[in-house]
DNA sequence: TTATAAATGCAAATCATTTGCATTTAACAT
DNA sequence: ATGTTAAATGCAAATGATTTGCATTTATAA
């Protein structure tokens, strides 16, 4: 499906410069930080702009923010959801398909104040086998 | 058991600070900021020494750090390992007694570039019932 | 009791993120 | 096609959590 459309569906108006941060987010296919997103677009655009924008993308469920326990966020489009793990020793990460989905109905029945669940992060830390060794 | 044993036991020089710090933690059982931490302590102790010794628990898993979105993050110690949902309007949060746990064999049988599971980072976005009126 | 590595406090620096505001632009109605 | 308007953008400056360097203090083990 083209960004437009996507936008379009979201209702988020279009404009190039978002076009151009979801068109990269969903090539990219992996977690990248604001930083590196400006140095893929060849900062054509404000930084302000792309925290703007991801935070957008982010309320309307369309991209996954998280953090692995340093000091910047990040941004992944998933064609398939899924988690990480990432190396405490030299940040090395793999894919995580987590079944969690699978307890969230157990979970949504267990809560006494809300009345549904919108999105969850989750992220796993470990040692990979290089740092282990 | 007493802070100094559990100290001891991580192989964690015991300080009066360090000694505070994890009494407050332990009695509170919620997630805190460093801000409140300071505030609860009555700005007792540098707040650069709360950074390095909540640093220090969180290391050696004697604490859970998160983080909710906003700004800052949260530390928690847990007498029974459990995660939370928070809303997104007005951050309530509720406990969240999740089976994740149940699934780290799996997850960890899948892993190729892993050895083990360090420990993981789970929270839940929503809507509390009062917001969602 | 002493030696020593580790912890602390303080001040200053860092760095991701946010804010205010003037300007530009996409979307929609005319 | 054009004008209107709310929303998006860029820029500069502010914010605020976190980190760092360094001199001083303190807990631990010989």
């Amino acid at each position: 499906m083209k960004v437009r459309e996507i936008l379009k569906e979201n209702k988020i108006r279009f404009t190039e410069n978002r076009e151009k941060i979801l068109d990269l987010l969903i090539k990219v296919q992996s977690p990248i930080s604001i930083k590196d997103i400006n140095k893929k677009l060849g900062k054509s655009m404000d930084l302000t702009t792309i925290y703007r924008t991801l935070e957008k993308f982010t309320e309307k469920n369309l991209i996954y923010k998280t953090n692995f326990g340093d000091t910047e966020n990040y941004f992944e489009h998933q064609k398939t959801h899924h988690h990480h793990i990432t190396c405490k020793k030299c940040g090395e990460k793999e894919e995580v398909r987590t079944c969690i989905d699978k307890n969230l109905k157990e979970i949504k029945s267990n809560l006494k104040n809300f009345s549904y669940i919108n999105n969850h992060v989750l992220e796993f830390f470990g040692t990979c086998k290089k740092c282990s060794k």
